[in-house]
DNA sequence: AATGTAGCTTGCATATTGCAAGTGAAAAGT
DNA sequence: ACTTTTCACTTGCAATATGCAAGCTACATT
């Protein structure tokens, strides 16, 4: 368990109101759910997301969601330009709070039937598995 | 199940991008923890809640939660004034995705050590089964 | 050197939010 | 009965956020 922010003022002291004030967005669980489940890393990527966000508007989600430490950025060693987007610990640990409103949305709404929706509802605990091994993997050149 | 909607005219067909555009902003979940976890159901209610929504927001997302199926609204019988919002059965739904929320938040923000986050950390299937029984019980007198 | 690419920023129009005050209908108090 | 409160909003307006198109800068490629 990494150690807490020391919260900047909120508008209460509920923690679902610390969850909205970082969330509760059009855009970041949008930006989030790019990374964690198609592995997308760069800016490019998610400005080309089916969503089509306004690169200003990215820009500032991503300097966000890293000022809360929920994503870190660091440059790419063999390419200048790039910036690559990764998910903190913090980050991934998301992935059930997203899991829980995917399968409540394809419950309750006409949504595209995504073979994602089937992986989720046919076994929760075993996507999240997956989804964390997936990232360790990807993180262990940092770690190494 | 209830039949979903047909869906209005979204960004994208992703399940995400459904949940995101009609709960994305930084007032309808905790409006719904309101009425799921403290049992509020009038207007005056949500207003003095801790956050302090202003009127006129909290009208708007009134009318948009029910637009979408999530809130019911109605008059009381004894006080004509009065308007009872309650949840429907796709608001009743979103207690594990408002779970996931705090205990995700309580994990990695300074937060109101609530008795609440405790309660959902020691079992978290045992504290739905108990939000679900009381909206079941509050509900009685509808389907009597 | 010229062209392309990645990750932004800027300017500006429109939409959303928030604050304070006000409204109308129904209930309670006197 | 009539005055005051309460309840659920609405209105006006300033402040903030969003969205679109274009531009910019540092690399990288040819």
């Amino acid at each position: 368990m990494p150690k807490k922010k020391p919260a900047p003022k909120r508008r209460s002291g509920c923690p679902l109101n610390a969850s909205v004030e970082m969330l509760g967005d059009r855009w970041s669980l949008l930006i989030l759910r790019d990374m964690m489940i198609r592995g997308y890393r760069s800016f490019n990527e998610f400005l080309q997301s089916d969503e089509k966000i306004a690169s200003n508007i990215l820009a500032d989600r991503l300097r966000r969601l890293e000022s809360y430490g929920i994503i870190a950025t660091e440059r790419d060693a063999s390419d200048g330009r790039k910036v690559i987007y990764s998910l903190t610990a913090k980050g991934i640990d998301l992935a059930p709070v997203l899991t829980e409103m995917v399968m409540w949305a394809a419950r309750h709404e006409e949504t595209g039937n995504q073979p994602l929706v089937r992986q989720m509802q046919s076994g929760k605990e075993q996507f999240l598995a997956a989804v964390r091994q997936r990232w360790a993997k990807e993180r262990s050149h940092l770690t190494a």
